[in-house]
DNA sequence: ATGGTAAAGCAACTGTTGTTGCTTTAAGGA
DNA sequence: TCCTTAAAGCAACAACAGTTGCTTTACCAT
């Protein structure tokens, strides 16, 4: 549920992460995932501050003006990663309720938020300065929010919610005040908060909250 | 409930915001006015990506170093206007009614996040690449999340929710599916957003969502 | 094997951002 | 009115991000 998540999913251009020795594809794809590795573990060891061009480069042992010519800039490599982590088999975890399936869906947002220092913060972060890691995040949550409507549809099914509830619109309320506590509040981190915002949603869902007018 | 809306509230070192002619204080706090002026007619101009300290400093006619000395960076620019938009006598709307209040509340909110250009996304944006900058925005927050408490206070006393409610707790509720929504997720933005969010956290906290476990 | 082609490497350059030592200005008190 | 002092102005500099024209490498298909 969060792109910090090291993908692990094929892909037939990229190059898994990491192989003992040799690489599928040509040079390029070579590089590229050479790069990539760069901007993750630069990521993770200096935070966004320290992820110039010039670093990522450098660590990944490639020239300043590939990257340059490749991924334009910071943001269009992290757009890359963010693509890149988006290829995975994700699903969200099936407990058999409504509210025991937020707070995992909750639990796994609230660890990614809150590990220091934290990939999944360093990326929305980073979507603020670059239009392409914007709508790469914007991707990549559209996609992640699809794959839970199913936990939606288990609970209709399962009687504990209306039939025509809006299912983006729940999981939206069950997870957005962890963000917003998180990163834009930045608010000191809560171990009980995945349970309660998962608590208070499914309760507002069970009242109806979530139907048309 | 927004750092976007221009401040008019008294501060003894600055000075309001439009004086005719002659601002009170010595060259320092003149200089101070123009600068945090400048700050915000560029930022309504050219965007958050048009703020550089160079052009702040030409705008306002006061050299480079001025600024560099002063305010450090962009970031200490913004928090300081941050500082001055806190500095007013906002209070949340009392329409007499929970969900209703909550209403009022989000249509603020909504307003200020979708207007465009929207000072306060850019305030957001540029809490990521400041930490004096995120610092001032999370004490205008706190401040703002204080003053709106008495809403749920009121709903108490009308015994709408529980006595015991976490007034916090639902304001955020409340709220931060607004911010998700539109700053992380940036979805397009939907008119009914904040009636929706208000609904769903006033039926939460009557249901008792936001009481202890 | 070998030649065409796309991508990587290289070096030199430009423009912006931020810094520093010093000079000048003006507010405020004696 | 003059003198002290803090802050603003100035110019030159350093560091770095990003660009460009050209050369070299290596993958791949013939």
């Amino acid at each position: 549920m969060t792109p910090g998540a090291t993908a692990a999913g094929p892909d037939p251009d990229d190059a898994g992460r990491p192989a003992p020795s040799r690489r599928p594809g040509g040079r390029s794809a070579r590089v590229r995932a050479r790069v990539l590795d760069a901007v993750r573990a630069q990521l993770v060891e200096h935070g966004y501050d320290g992820l110039t061009v010039d670093a990522v480069a450098a660590r990944a042992g490639v020239h300043r003006t590939t990257v340059y010519r490749r991924w334009r800039d910071v943001g269009g490599l992290l757009a890359d990663v963010l693509d890149a982590a988006g290829d995975d088999d994700w699903r969200p975890e099936d407990t058999g309720g409504l509210e025991s399936d937020l707070v995992a869906l909750n639990r796994e947002v609230h660890a990614a938020l809150t590990e220091r220092p934290s990939i999944t913060a360093a990326l929305i972060a980073a979507s603020f300065r670059s239009t392409e890691a914007a709508d790469a995040l914007r991707r990549f949550w559209e996609d992640r929010y699809a794959r839970c409507e199913v936990v939606v549809h288990r609970a209709v099914r399962r009687g504990e919610v209306p039939a025509d509830t809006d299912a983006r619109g729940l999981l939206v309320a069950a997870t957005a005040p962890l963000y917003h506590r998180l990163v834009l509040l930045r608010t000191p981190p809560d171990p009980r908060l995945p349970e309660d915002a998962a608590r208070a949603a499914a309760l507002a869902a069970a009242a109806g909250a979530f139907v048309g007018p």
